[in-house]
DNA sequence: CGTTGGGTTGATCGACCTCAATAAAAGTGG
DNA sequence: CCACTTTTATTGAGGTCGATCAACCCAACG
């Protein structure tokens, strides 16, 4: 047997695919205000002048997707660049036999395509009911040739992630399981208040095995230490979520 | 007692330097030659035209560091960001406890402050005796902002940095020990392809709690999965490195 | 009202960790 | 060049955290 690590079991096989892809969506093509936009004080967009909003107004399109859809698919070429506007999506890798590493979640705000390559370094479906601003990579990258302080800002969110990238590598590989659910909560709250402002309630739109995905743990030793967490009166669970209870606690365990 | 994880025994405990801090260096402040550079094809400098280059030149510094000596410390300011021309670097996080995640190796051609952030997001060590080309930040940050196609390819790098990232984050939260050795030393091999052309043997300048630390395990384990290799013929342990005697075998192991 | 997907809980197991001892290098000073 | 210390690597014996295997619960849904 392969060993400790993996999430096989609730997974189909070796790369087949697990959600619907994306076909063709009934709200596609709507209009795109970015004047009115609600998060565009957390995206990318923040970097522009008004001006230059209507310009990539013109290059946008708004999508919508349903949840367990698939936005983009692992290894395959990307066309398009994201900013999303509300709902949630799940990041992630498989490997040839099936073990899957979540490597994100992206929320309101979050810009998916930061490096503008050629091909999907990871798939990423919808958890929930998602809307997003989509570009033509290939536009968006014409957009930033002219545009370096948009450059600018992009290299500095993807900073930001190589950042929270290598405190992950640190989470999965020095960190007990209930300090990496520890960790995972606090940070996720810390996300949640950007676009929410501050709340003791943290949506969790994810299913545990995402989160075990995430944090290199099984559903079980998920559930187990959110149900420990929660008899200890240090979170409380909630329907689709969790309500921080003790937060010094928390961010004891999680130590950022 | 902590669980599994950790790196405490070999380390002063609770954040205390265990390598002497950068000092005053002999060699500092040595002439640079951009034109006669052997890494600028590998280098974010590969990026720039003749007469950029010249600019750049009366920019940077020469500096050289002996073993063990640190460059750089974990969330102090940043005031300068190097290009290293030869040696090796051990790039690692520690926590409050001791427990230390090593995030990466930097070798000839890699570029430290890719993030142009603040602060240092890690630490940084010389394993091996090392030379950089330094520059100040802020300088460097102005000379970005006056290079768009600089800034481009700065971002590119930060790009396939976060992508090893995420790689890493699967090894760590997904694969075995076996499989953490065989993919850190093809990736490695790899690394020092594009350095020195293809070679079996494959220099390995850090330790092996330093390859622990890299892939999430302890040093008994490291040592014990690369004794097992060595018997089963698929490397070949030497002086400072190994040689790959199978490499098809690893390649599978890893399933890059 | 059966079915299905997600969540919880218990019993057991095993991969990797911990502790301990020794071996082999690599400095270091005489 | 050789004692002597220090650091790094290896090997063994035993322990444990989280994985595995297996029920079971519950809500959603056609």
């Amino acid at each position: 047997m392969k060993s400790s690590l993996g999430s096989i079991r609730n997974e189909a096989a070796a790369g087949v695919p697990t959600a619907p892809v994306l076909t063709l969506c009934p709200n596609s093509n709507v209009t795109v205000d970015c004047a009115t936009c609600r998060v565009r004080a957390l995206s990318l967009c923040a970097a522009l002048e008004p001006d230059e909003l209507q310009e990539l107004d013109r290059l946008a399109s708004s999508i919508a997707v349903g949840a367990k859809e698939r936005l983009f698919e692992q290894d395959q070429p990307s066309a398009s660049v994201y900013n999303v506007t509300a709902g949630s999506i799940r990041l992630y890798k498989l490997l040839p036999d099936g073990r899957r590493q979540v490597v994100g979640f992206a929320l309101p705000g979050d810009f998916l395509g930061l490096s503008m390559s050629e091909r999907n370094a990871f798939s990423a479906d919808a958890l929930t009911p998602t809307t997003a601003c989509k570009f033509s990579r290939q536009e968006y990258s014409n957009f930033l040739d002219a545009k370096p302080h948009l450059l600018r800002r992009l290299h500095s969110m993807a900073s930001h992630e190589l950042s929270l990238a290598q405190d992950q590598m640190v989470i999965l590989g020095r960190r007990t399981a209930e300090e990496r659910i520890a960790a995972f909560l606090i940070g996720l709250r810390n996300r949640w208040m950007r676009i929410n402002g501050n709340q003791v309630h943290v949506p969790l739109p994810m299913t545990r095995q995402d989160i075990g995905d995430f944090l290199g743990l099984t559903v079980e030793t998920v559930s187990r230490l959110m149900t420990r967490l929660a008899r200890e009166k240090a979170i409380v669970i909630v329907p689709d979520g969790v309500r921080l209870l003790d937060v010094p606690r928390l961010e004891r365990l999680a130590e950022i």
